[in-house]
DNA sequence: CGGAACTTGTTACCTTTTTCACATAATCGG
DNA sequence: CCGATTATGTGAAAAAGGTAACAAGTTCCG
């Protein structure tokens, strides 16, 4: 198949895949056919197969995958192998709790500096990283080598955040600032925000019922 | 239109909506037409009115839609003008940061109760809010009220702890850790997977030329 | 009052994503 | 070696989601 234009919505599969193939080199196994992946993890087994197939031909007919390789394959695809450099743009308790986040060391980020705009916090060490003055991003960016910025400010300040960051020329920019933001199309920037999260369970709650599976 | 099944994407929608007139509101804006909101928003205006269409006619043709009349109808459509308790289970630095997190206080959320296992965490207080042991959820659940649980513990707790809040009633939650989650139809469970989108972000930065908007 | 200017609600169309179904290929046991 | 079994990769169908176009309703202004 090796089509080239690839859906955000395969690689956030990926991403479960080869979570459970972790999770199935743990026990032991070798092989694994799709069916039997989607029917112990709740996944539909032709979606495995054509999301696969987006990037070669990594099964064997009449044998399935074998793990172990199949999950090389995927850390390979998604750049896990990579190793990268992350800037939290935002001490507080969000940054810090980002800081410490284990699935950054786990993916291969680690997180490298803090930025923040309080001289209280500037300067002090947060789990072993230091907080930087976010008036020299550019400059720690350079010399720290960082490739990776997350926001981690009151929604307010995202946007002329996220401009600095592009500006210092990082091209990967997670955001949890509860506000869309605008940059341009070389950058890739994901949103995560809590807020909508919230009202998506506020709505369910107010219309017992209705049932909902994310 | 009334539809009766409606789209999680439309209500996610509904949140933006939401703070786009809330922006509006503030500016002293009276009126304002799906095409000024999307133009402003950069969002598409036959969606607004669609997504809107599901849940009644709140426009007047030539006019638009009254911004407070409007923010009322959103405001009780998502079930914000319910009140909810809030109890986050693990105490650690991301249980922390949430219960500081604005989002919470905004949406009418509260956050009434943390847990945790860790017998010098049980009894301590974050941010005003007393941290209990975890065992002792469903007790404190129903004294305090709380009908809305996070997940804030580390990956292979994660489904036990669901299992426990489930089992002490609650239906709405909210799971941070990085795995997917199996609950029944009758609860809503939404998973903020940061993992996923860090790798999401890695395959990004591993194919340079190719951009995302998330 | 009547036509021009707006703007909604909705239908029809198009695109993307998911699911189904099956030809094709590998393995196994006898 | 061959039929039975297992499973992939993929094209075709179905479902979901997004966009465009327009009839219908409202306001404005002469």
């Amino acid at each position: 198949m090796k089509a080239d234009k690839i859906s955000e919505l395969t690689t956030n599969r990926l991403s479960i895949y080869l979570r459970c193939l972790n999770e199935l080199a743990h026990e032991g196994r070798k092989t694994v056919s799709s069916d039997r992946l989607a029917k112990r993890f709740h996944l539909n087994s032709a979606q495995i197969r054509k999301d696969l197939a987006c990037f070669g031909e990594f099964g064997v007919r009449g044998v399935g995958y074998y793990i172990e390789d199949l999950r090389e394959q995927i850390i390979r695809i998604l750049g896990l192998d990579h190793h990268h450099r992350v800037g939290i743009v935002g001490a507080g308790r969000l940054g810090a709790a980002l800081t410490d986040y284990y699935g950054f060391r786990q993916t291969n980020f680690e997180v490298a500096a803090l930025f923040d705009a309080d001289p209280e916090k500037i300067g002090s060490v947060v789990s072993d990283v230091k907080v930087f003055d976010v008036k020299d991003f550019s400059k720690v960016r350079k010399n720290e080598g960082i490739d990776v910025a997350v926001i981690a400010v009151p929604a307010e300040y995202a946007q002329k955040v996220l401009e600095m960051i592009v500006d210092a020329g990082v091209k990967a920019v997670m955001n949890f600032a509860p506000t869309p933001l605008l940059a341009d199309d070389d950058v890739k920037l994901k949103t995560i925000d809590l807020t909508i999260s919230l009202e998506s369970l506020s709505y369910f709650l107010a219309r017992p019922g209705k049932n909902g599976r994310e």
